[in-house]
DNA sequence: ACTAAAAAGTTTGATATCAAATTAAAGGAG
DNA sequence: CTCCTTTAATTTGATATCAAACTTTTTAGT
């Protein structure tokens, strides 16, 4: 018998911190989401939400398709939200008049008020969080996280 | 006019942090499951794999229930999974001798080198990753991912 | 001991997402 | 100019997940 058993896959230790890391941040989104799609009106999903959101910080008139690389999805996945939030009354999809095969996203008023009431309902669910995950720890991390997306993004 | 015009739902710049920090979260848990999916043999899903790797970190022998609460998924949701796994010989699920509304879930011999496998087939996946995101740093978010899924698990 | 409430697991119906195939338009090579 | 390749958007079929209803068993209260 050998001094060591054949262990199988035994990660290193790196390895495996990167694994305790994805981990977690999957855990967290699943609760976070699970839980802001609770009180989100107008049945908004959270990536209908995301969208709306976008469109308020990043300015409007984006075509389907670079909305869907911004959100890491299919573009059959945004086709549907777009059909979705246009079926609410809350963007406008028209024609791109330079490229017949393209399409522009426009936030409509409903939308933006449907955005802010969204935001509201938002508010409370964040409201108890600082006093067991304080804002200064989040701004602490967040250069991290966002390290991470990117690298992800590019390298894939 | 008022001086401040009604400018709707402004959030609190520790509001906006927060919410920064969920967002960059589900965008990086997207991406990751995303390119975990892709690499997984015997078409296990992630959450598939988890729960594989789970009974190797922390044991078999757990109910649904338990399982389901560890996940942070609906139990219906786990029902689903365990049956996948089932159908795939990686798991045994036997009726609770002491309580026979229970079952509890083992892994099996083939469910060991599934799980063996599947971690060889992702690790190449991180072999890249040091050189953007060091091992150091993710060791230092840890403590901090921890204790924001502890309070979102804890408060809800 | 009996009844009501809680808990474990499953089922059902709906939906968001993905991968892959499809259609239409633009761009490039020769 | 023509053909081939790339890109934009949609459609199709499959699946993972959720919420809610349901069945069975256990626990608790009186």
């Amino acid at each position: 018998m050998p001094a060591k058993a054949a262990k199988a896959a035994a990660p290193t230790p790196a390895e495996a911190l990167y694994f305790e890391l994805f981990n977690e941040i999957g855990i967290i989104a699943q609760l976070s989401g699970n839980r802001f799609q609770k009180v989100l009106p107008h049945h908004l999903t959270v990536a209908q939400f995301s969208l709306l959101n976008h469109m308020i910080r990043l300015g409007d008139g984006w075509t389907p398709a670079r909305l869907a690389a911004a959100f890491q999805v299919t573009k059959g996945t945004m086709t549907n939200t777009l059909q979705k939030l246009e079926s609410k009354g809350f963007i406008r999809v028209e024609p791109d008049a330079d490229d017949a095969r393209s399409k522009r996203v426009f936030l409509t008023p409903p939308g933006q008020s449907a955005r802010d009431a969204a935001l509201k309902a938002l508010t409370p669910e964040l409201s108890t969080l600082p006093e067991g995950f304080p804002p200064a720890l989040a701004a602490e991390i967040l250069p991290a996280l966002e390290r991470l997306r990117i690298w992800l993004d590019a390298n894939r």
